[in-house]
DNA sequence: CTATCGGCCTAC
DNA sequence: TTAGGTAGGCCGATAG
């Protein structure tokens, strides 16, 4: 998203000192007297997207459909002159504008930062410009106050120089395995919020170690326990697992606890006034489910302004410590409680921070709620407010890959009917892996989710390799885009990320397609030549996806780089072997004329499918030499070659046309001033099914006049074709479709 | 082939 | 002047 601003006029851009700062937080567009908002930055916060263009946005948060127009296109256009080209640009980029407000409107980003500056009590564009750091101090120096605590703030040496923090969190090693059985998951609701007032951990209750180290510090202040006085006293006082000493509350209620407890409680009012709303009562509703979502979030932060070593204005390394210890205390008895308690029969197999997974063998999943119900309730009981452990869901079956990576069907209440895909870590959440991974992870995982049966998984992947081999698939799936931060890189490493080189590469072209800080690129991955790095064959998906592309998509690369190590990490835990299956398969086209292939062979075939362009017979899909469009047998046969590429063509001519109504309805705009789409919208699933249909016309009316030629020419050059486009320009041929891709 | 590092993204 | 944290998995490249 380009042009983000809600300005009426801007003050040129080289008047404001752009910094580093300002260059990865600011808008880039300063007006005196209005708040810019820079929505392409609010829109990373606000939905989790491949790609942040106006065209992926719109998409997601509307619904809607807009084009993408090339600059180019949009020029010209402008400068014919008036008449309607001109009143279409111009519409282009009112329609641009007014997507801003419609986009701001349905997510309803103003109220709702409005919601959040109320509860904080700061102003609307320090919720947007500022920190978590200065939401917890405008909410703590407030109750300071009332208390007659005055702030005064650390210097910057005093924070540098304050003790590094010593605990961790609980992360347990999963027994990495399928789950047949019922597996329940309990958390402790806000835990770290929960340890602060259970156990009146603050700045100001702390007493500091009793354990006497080198420090005479306490967080970023000079400080010396009187030690002897409080082992006097110790009966008296709160020890917290790491050392520490804390005045109890009948003492001293500190003021963290006392303001947590107050945003705690206060949430859990303003969830029981939602319950109580009408249906018809959606505005209050969605104002109240602000608030308690802003009261969660300050809650949470909570622990890391305590603990914000690095930018902090008042860490204490002391205090931070003691919330994470009694945490983890807090979890560790949990567990050792399940695992000892034989009335349950019950295992706990991982856990993290504050969860708990509990594995119930042989039980239905009925019961599982059952026992997971009596966990919680006596787990809660055992621990002093507000300390609770929910169970949040049952997952039936699941599997545990490694820490902080699972998936399972869950179920939130026994009488749910269809479970929840619920994936955590794994590659089907994750944004630096394509569609084509996720999706066939997920399927392959739905499928042994309803039915544990491994060949099913296997006859599916071999099904999708094939549709990949033989080119049957959108581009859209093999699209990755990862954030770029030009200027980060270590001048150590020998090159830049793959997005990274895509990026300078375009910006070579024109200096004007500089990424924003942390924008996400798309690339693609081609065949290059033998022994090429990866970023010796990413390319922008554009440059594939030109009519004239002297590139080819790199299948071997996304089957066995991304999709099979992917795969195997899951299936490999129940004894699938992902590069067998892929050996083992049917190869695209060979079905066709009935051969068989030893495994030898294919795995032979696979190295030379890697390092020499290949495709396949646009009639039976046949494999045959670079940029050659049918295979022997039906070169031969003329009369079938003559009959099937009429039929093809009329069906792909149908196709096209079908696809450019579509396109012109697009944005309500008819944007054929010239014959065809111009539309270049990555987000759109419609421009690489045009583009895929474009190809194979334009290769289908080739091949009727060109046939012969390309063969006598390809079956004598064939060794020189190793680097795809180059060499193919020297024998004075144009570069052909080389993407046929149907069966 | 293994160890290590940089980069990216996620869980909590 | 601005700026919550740590743990952890995995890819790709390079050095040994």
């Amino acid at each position: 998203m380009r042009s983000e601003s809600v300005a009426a006029e801007a003050v040129p851009q080289n008047s404001i000192i752009e910094d580093e700062w300002g260059r990865t937080h600011a808008s880039g567009v300063h007006v005196g007297g209005r708040i810019v908002l820079n929505i392409w930055r609010l829109m990373r916060n606000e939905v989790k997207l491949n790609m942040y263009t106006a065209e992926a946005v719109a998409e997601t948060v509307l619904r809607r459909k807009i084009p993408s127009l090339p600059w180019k296109v949009l020029a010209k256009w402008f400068e014919s002159g008036p008449g309607r080209a001109r009143y279409r640009s111009i519409q282009y980029i009112l329609e641009r504008a007014k997507l801003n407000l419609h986009i701001m409107n349905q997510l309803d980003m103003i109220n709702r930062t409005s919601e959040l500056a109320r509860v904080f009590g700061i102003d609307f564009f320090s919720v947007l410009s500022r920190g978590s750091q200065y939401r917890v101090e405008s909410m703590l120096l407030r109750l300071a106050h009332t208390q007659n605590y005055l702030a005064i703030s650390p210097g910057n040496h005093q924070v540098a120089n304050q003790p590094a923090m010593e605990c961790l969190p609980l992360v347990m090693e999963p027994e990495s395995s399928y789950y047949a059985d019922p597996v329940i998951v309990l958390d402790f609701q806000s835990l770290y919020p929960s340890m602060v007032i259970a156990y009146n951990l603050c700045f100001c209750t702390c007493l500091g170690k009793i354990t006497p180290s080198k420090a005479d510090t306490l967080g970023v202040s000079s400080y010396t326990p009187d030690t002897k006085k409080i082992r006097n006293l110790i009966h008296e006082l709160l020890y917290t697992p790491n050392g520490v000493v804390y005045v109890p509350s009948k003492v001293r209620k500190g003021i963290l606890p006392r303001l947590l407890e107050e945003i705690l409680s206060t949430r859990i009012m303003v969830k029981q006034a939602m319950k109580k709303l009408a249906p018809s009562q959606q505005v209050s509703h969605r104002i109240l489910n602000a608030r308690q979502l802003a009261l969660k979030l300050i809650a949470n932060v909570t622990y890391g302004y305590t603990a914000a070593g690095f930018s902090g204005r008042m860490p204490c390394a002391e205090l931070a410590d003691s919330i994470v210890q009694c945490g983890r205390r807090t979890l560790e008895t949990a567990i050792s409680f399940v695992n000892s308690n034989d009335k349950w029969k019950a295992r706990v197999i991982y856990g993290d921070t504050d969860s708990m997974f509990v594995l119930l063998k042989g039980r239905s999943l009925k019961e599982a709620f059952t026992i997971g119900r009596e966990i919680a309730s006596a787990i809660t009981e055992m621990n002093p407010n507000p300390v609770t452990l929910k169970m949040e869901k049952v997952y039936y079956p699941c599997f545990l890959l490694t820490k902080k990576r699972y998936v399972g069907y869950s179920y939130e209440s026994p009488d749910q009917i269809k479970p929840m895909f619920d994936a955590k870590g794994i590659e089907t959440v994750r944004r630096d892996t394509c569609g084509a991974v996720s999706k066939t992870l997920e399927q392959s995982l739905r499928i042994y989710f309803e039915c544990p049966d491994i060949d099913k998984v296997k006859k599916y992947m071999q099904r999708q390799w094939t549709k990949i081999l033989s080119g049957r698939v959108s581009l859209q799936d093999f699209v990755f885009a990862k954030e770029v931060r030009l200027g980060t890189y270590s001048a150590r490493a020998s090159s830049l990320p793959p997005a990274a080189i895509v990026a300078t590469k375009a910006m070579r072209a024109d200096p004007r397609a500089e990424p924003r800080y942390a924008e996400r690129i798309p690339y693609i991955v081609v065949h290059g030549e033998p022994g090429a790095r990866l970023v010796d064959m990413v390319v922008n998906p554009l440059e594939l996806l030109a009519i004239n592309s002297p590139f080819r998509l790199n299948d071997i690369y996304y089957i066995r780089k991304q999709i099979i190590p992917t795969l195997q990490r899951v299936f490999g835990l129940v004894g699938a072997d992902l590069n067998h299956w892929f050996l083992e398969m049917p190869r695209p086209g060979r079905e066709a004329v009935g051969k068989r292939h030893s495994l030898a062979s294919n795995a032979q075939r696979t190295r030379i499918d890697y390092y020499y362009i290949s495709k396949h017979c646009i009639l039976c899909g046949e494999l045959v030499q670079a940029s050659a469009h049918l295979c022997q047998n039906c070169f031969k046969n003329e009369n079938a070659v003559a009959t099937a590429l009429t039929g093809r063509t009329t069906k792909l001519e149908k196709d096209i046309h079908h696809l450019a109504a579509i396109c012109r309805h697009c944005g309500g705009g008819d944007w054929c001033i010239e014959s065809g789409v111009k539309c270049i919208s990555l987000a759109c699933s419609v421009f690489y099914e045009r583009r895929k249909v474009q190809k194979e016309l334009q290769s289908l009316s080739e091949v009727g006049v060109r046939t012969e030629l390309t063969n006598v020419i390809h079956s004598s050059c064939s060794e020189a074709w190793k680097y795809f486009g180059h060499t193919y320009h020297s024998y004075g041929l144009e570069p052909q479709c080389y993407y046929i891709s149907f069966i």
